[in-house]
DNA sequence: CGCTTACTTGAGTCTGGTCAAACGGGGTGG
DNA sequence: CCACCCCGTTTGACCAGACTCAAGTAAGCG
């Protein structure tokens, strides 16, 4: 891992993204200062462990990773995947405890801050203060939604749900490479994302195929069809909306 | 439903507990103004409903209720549980509408604030902000365990785990009732919370009375052995610490 | 070339779902 | 007061979706 700073962020290639909400020169100002350096790692790389008391908080600019709890016996379970944009580490940086891992399914560089200014950002910039309980109530939301599928889903309603959700929003903010709109994971991350095991997953991936709605790459999933899987799923896309980032 | 301002909050019950933190006056005057009222509900009633557009927030005051969603057809999951202290509407507030319903398991009293006052919160009060931020991501912790549940336990370990955690939430907020320390649900909210059937529900919690963990009651389950349970479930129960509330 | 990682597929098993019936308590209308 | 009904719980029989085990293929890499 390297830790280099580099990319501004009064230039930062994100804030361009229509999702994003626009900052005021005072924020970015801010932000500018907040943020201490950057991170790279490769992938299969832990960013953050489960347990672990980190004294930083970090803003994911490139690549794709998962968040993950495991048991005791070593059952893992994939909570939500991180991408640009995404802030991660903000629950250590409150209960100064992390309860999951991070970990990287792609080259990953992050924009690092420090943890001690968070009071400062409170104090100062109510706005950006906001943005950040309004981002802790967006995932909640997403988690809501997963739980809903992992409880009362069936396998095959649960793996469309899942690729659409990943789809759209990696189409939102642009993560995709720019040769082929893949899915960077293996099956075994669906699988643990989903609650199945790797075979069962491999069949139900295998009847969304045969349905024309995905292709299965080189390690990764490519989707043909959003609606598609959506309407499998019986999930109502819903809204995307101004939001903010940091 | 009834609306009627009675508790005040300089003299709130709920703050002499322990796990709550301290307030300066400054804030608990603020508080005090933000609370426009106080809402009551029956046992069954829904108090927030999914999709609708709410201008208000709610702290619980009194009683238990629940968090779910449903799918087209029908099927319902719980996402957890509301209980004194805890906060709902906030994602509705934030995102001006709700994800998720909120029904009352037990009679409930809400403190009713207004949505449109949060930003004054935010410019005036970071300390409250700081809390309404740490609240979003101590319920994020929450979902995140409870999908690794319904996602990597077995039936068994999920109703272990389930049970413990809500005996222990319970008692920290002092939502029993005097008389008796009874979770005031229906092996159908086990059901739905677990991601499992009625039927299935109750043959796995006759495993659990069986081992002398708990008794079925009307209408409720009481706890003979959270140790107990959290070692059927593997689950780590930990810290506590301070915090906030609203 | 051999090793590892990821995917695929089939066979047999088991956890948990569905269907069905019955019980018991509390409430209600006759 | 009693009959009835509804809701929640309990249990049994049977079924199916998902799991485990196992073997085999294909691609990537040292």
């Amino acid at each position: 891992m390297t830790r280099i700073a580099r990319t501004d962020c009064k230039a930062c290639p994100l804030r361009k993204l229509s999702v994003f909400r626009k900052f005021s020169s005072n924020e970015i100002e801010f932000v500018s200062t907040f943020k201490t350096g950057e991170l790279s790692c490769d992938r299969g790389s832990t960013v953050l462990q489960e347990g672990a008391h980190s004294a930083h908080l970090y803003t994911v600019l490139k690549g794709w990773g998962f968040r993950h709890k495991l048991l005791e016996d070593g059952r893992r379970q994939i909570l939500n995947y991180v991408l640009p944009g995404d802030l991660v580490g903000l629950q250590g940086s409150l209960t100064h405890e992390m309860h999951h891992s991070v970990e990287a399914l792609t080259p990953m560089v992050f924009c690092v801050f420090e943890r001690d200014r968070i009071d400062e950002l409170f104090r100062n910039h109510p706005g950006l203060a906001y943005d950040l309980t309004w981002i802790a109530a967006r995932e909640e939301g997403i988690l809501d939604e997963h739980l809903l599928s992992v409880g009362r889903r069936s396998a095959l309603e649960r793996a469309a749900y899942l690729l659409a959700f990943l789809q759209i929003r990696a189409r939102s903010v642009n993560a995709f490479n720019p040769s082929s709109d893949v899915i960077p994971v293996t099956q075994h991350h669906i699988a643990d994302t989903l609650g199945l095991s790797t075979v069962h997953t491999n069949k139900t991936l295998r009847k969304l195929v045969k349905r024309g709605l995905i292709l299965w790459r080189d390690r990764g999933c490519e989707v043909l069809d959003v609606e598609g899987l959506s309407a499998v799923a019986g999930w109502d896309v819903g809204h995307g909306g101004d939001r903010p980032f940091v």
